[in-house]
RNA sequence: GUCCCCAUCGUCUAGCCCGGUCCAGGACACCGGCCUUUCACGCCGGCGACAGGGGUUCGAAUCCCCUUGGGGACGCCA
């Protein structure tokens, strides 16, 4: 079997959108699990609305996701003369003819159409003109009035489409650009692209591109045209549905993990399976179970998955992944074993690496605030002598263990006859300032005993300087 | 308007190709309960769908047709 070559190619008009980053997604999966070739190429033949800046954030997108390609970026605005060396050979093979037709021309004839009930399109005016290249020609191919142009695709099935409703399209401009259809056919060609996996808006194209591709005399890829991703509302997905470009899904606190788990199975499925690690998902990746159905993006599920990856990964991994969301919160940590402890407190009650960081300032905090409410309720007078006799008796210890902690706490239940609640609570609040921590005891540990009794003194002393 | 695609719980989906094992399974969300020092995690349970109508068949979520609904495309954009 010959090696699969699959590629993605994002016109730079703007960020790495979510529909984008799942087919670069499918398309690379593919290439990795086949041990085949993915290929980046950027389409950036409009030049008014491409920029050198969304160039920049798609490929640090796909660097984030973790999606490497083996070959380019190539640059469309590179390749005018490959382009315009096949433009000129259907020419003269009579597949493509020059035309003089100018747009209000082209207009009135799209009008005409439609009056008659017809798909809107170009009537092949210039076609037998014979007219040679001048400064107001554009390309047109030559396509067939008669008979079916019929695409196998991977996931729809084959359609047909009437050769008598592709109208002879433009290759290309008067200026001397290639058009889409053409640039992305020869690219395609030249590099011995032979799977091509893209969104189904592109369905309509691919008789054109296949039109092309017979007038060159060339090999057909696989197609596979995979549904579309919709908003809440099953409309198109824009800014209106909340975040779309994958840089927004980043500074929320999503793992790349789990971004492409959850992409991936919007409109993938092994069966049953929801969870998938990255190497998984290369191992089991096919296109035999691309759905053929738009889905809709649902950002609960995204959440619930990222905190499934987050449960999932070891402290270590988090703790890189974490370090620029504290640093955000003016916290400056470091991957240590301090750091991995209190991740460890962390793991199973954050969503998002942003909750993560929120939950974790008081680790790492001089200076603890409490919360009004929390200390209103807990920090009260009589919680003074309270804590001061904790503190002491945490400070006396011999070791600073899960065992000894709990000791303390049997103690002094025993000697004030208070429940566990009432001693972890206040506790809590004068370690943490709020009422809402992981477990007293991980938490203390992970705090380490020098923080807690400074902390639980502080606020001893500021109940005693309240009376 | 013309062309094309799609149609299972609110959402993502399994099942559909190769009809019976499906009075339809899983996940998210939601609602109960358990666990519990808080918040979570976890566990148990509940709610909840084959768009509608015709066929074909002993039998249809699965095959065929129509209707309806949704989406997409009709550019000297990509």
């Amino acid at each position: 079997m010959n090696t699969i070559i699959t590629r993605f190619p994002p016109s730079p008009t703007g960020y790495l959108h979510i529909g984008g980053a799942r087919t670069a997604l499918f398309n690379w999966l593919y290439a990795r699990k086949t041990k085949g070739t993915f290929v980046l190429r950027i389409e950036d033949t409009d030049e008014i609305r491409s920029t050198r800046e969304s160039v920049d954030a798609i490929l640090d997108s796909m660097e984030w996701l973790g999606i490497d390609w083996d070959d380019g970026p190539y640059f469309q605005t590179q390749r005018h003369d490959i382009y315009n060396e096949y433009i000129d050979r259907l020419v003269a093979s009579g597949h493509a003819y020059y035309c003089d037709c100018t747009p209000e021309m082209v207009d009135a004839m799209r009008e005409e159409a439609k009056a008659k009930g017809l798909k809107p399109m170009y009537n092949g005016h210039c076609r037998e003109r014979n007219l040679t290249q001048s400064n107001n020609t554009v390309v047109r191919l030559k396509t067939p009035d008669t008979g079916v142009t019929v695409v196998e695709d991977v996931v729809k099935g084959s359609t047909a489409f009437q050769n008598a409703g592709i109208d002879d399209f433009i290759i290309q401009r008067s200026n001397g650009v290639a058009m889409y259809n053409l640039a992305v056919v020869v690219d395609d060609i030249t590099m011995n692209i032979n799977t091509v996996i893209r969104g189904d808006d592109h369905l309509i194209n691919t008789p054109k591109q296949m039109l092309i591709y017979q007038a060159l005399n060339a090999e057909l890829p696989i197609f596979g045209h995979v549904p579309m991703v919709l908003g809440s509302d099953k409309s198109r997905l824009s800014k209106r549905h909340g975040a779309m470009s994958v840089g927004e899904y980043r500074t929320m606190g999503i793992l790349p993990d789990a971004m492409i788990n959850y992409l991936v199975r919007l409109g993938w499925s092994h069966g049953d399976q929801e969870f998938f690690e990255r190497d998984e998902l290369i191992e089991k990746f096919d296109l035999e179970h691309l759905g053929r159905s738009a889905s809709m993006f649902d950002t609960d599920k995204l959440m619930a998955l990222n905190a499934k990856h987050i449960q999932k990964k070891s402290p270590e991994e988090l703790a890189d992944a974490l370090l620029p969301y504290l640093a955000e919160l003016g916290i400056d940590a470091a991957n240590d074993g301090f750091t991995k402890e209190v991740i460890q407190t962390l793991q199973p009650r954050s969503r998002t690496l942003v909750d993560m960081a929120e939950a974790a300032v008081f680790y790492y905090a001089d200076e603890i605030a409490f919360e009004e409410k929390a200390a209103k309720k807990f920090l009260k007078p009589e919680a003074g002598p309270l804590l001061a006799r904790c503190a002491e008796a945490i400070e006396a210890l011999d070791a600073y263990t899960q065992e000894t902690l709990e000791a303390v706490f049997k103690a002094i239940m025993e000697e004030t006859g208070l429940g566990f609640g009432k001693i972890a609570q206040p506790l809590r609040v004068a370690v943490t300032g709020t009422t809402v921590s992981p477990g007293i005891f991980e938490m203390l540990l992970a705090l380490g005993r020098e923080k807690t009794v400074l902390r639980i003194k502080k606020a001893a002393d500021s109940i005693q300087a309240a009376q």
